[in-house]
DNA sequence: ATACAACTTAAAGCCAACTTTAAGTCAAGT
DNA sequence: ACTTGACTTAAAGTTGGCTTTAAGTTGTAT
């Protein structure tokens, strides 16, 4: 079964014009063409359009997928390789995760400041407030502020 | 204490440049400037630069940030914006982190199956595997695919 | 045979978020 | 007064990831 673009794209949610992007920079290798040069997707592209996809998900930019893509073409004498960079890119999604975790502190901090002072009806309320008053959960993050970060 | 752009994109570890640029942007009205024109940045900008940061961090465009440090100059007023914006910046966090979560377990069955392969030295190992030689935790990742997502 | 939608390419355009460049000013030390 | 390093601006340049445009081709339906 053999898709054009078009149905690919939509299967994807993606633009065509993206696909042709992507191909250009090397990132589809394993497309086929008709005679005439109108691309051919097959069932078994969705498995690296979605390689594809998690990587970019992963924050990988493109630069390295096709790297990726290549050592793939390359076949089994680059499966150390290929490893290596999904370790590192498994490393990286865990930093992301870590970066997440404390963004939401911070951020429920300033939900936190900013519901006082709607209650208050005043930012003013935050300027005599002991660090009693503040929720322990949000201590922490404010000892590092006086830190240095 | 003042600090000139210098000292302060040191200690937040960015370029110069960048606080110059975000200041073009809007984002930095509350830095002060000297009568020759340089700017002083006070102990307490550490304050909104923190807040910034938390923002960008949490993926919010600058020009959002600049909605929001515009609210913050109008006053007690736009608290309610202001909170609003946080909330729809905290549901974004929170989406992202479920969006880390799932590319993490097909980024850990993508190494399962290039570590299977290297065990074996080829990727051609996958070609004849059963359903139930795929740890479980994968299992309904690839259900997924079946359908189309 | 012809019309028509969907495909093709190369090249230009766009947006965000900076960075670099050029030309000039400020302020601290000698 | 002069040097020097860090500051100032406006404007142009860069990078990543696409999208749009223009001109042309393919393939299916009538």
């Amino acid at each position: 079964m053999f898709y054009t673009i078009g149905e690919m794209a939509r299967k994807l949610n993606v633009a065509p014009s993206t696909l042709r992007y992507y191909d250009k920079e090397g990132l589809l290798p394993f497309v086929e063409r008709s005679s005439g040069g109108i691309r051919m997707f097959k069932d078994e592209d969705m498995d690296w359009l979605r390689m594809l996809g998690c990587l970019k998900k992963a924050g990988m930019p493109l630069k390295e997928i096709r790297t990726f893509m290549d050592w793939s073409r390359q076949g089994d004498a680059t499966i150390g390789q290929r490893l290596d960079l999904l370790e590192k890119q498994r490393q990286s999604v865990l930093d992301q995760q870590k970066q997440l975790e404390s963004t939401l502190l911070m951020l429920d901090y300033k939900r936190w400041y900013y519901q006082t002072a709607q209650e208050a009806g005043t930012c003013a309320v935050h300027d005599n407030l002991s660090p009693e008053q503040v929720p322990e959960r949000f201590r922490p993050l404010m000892a590092e502020w006086e830190a240095g970060e």
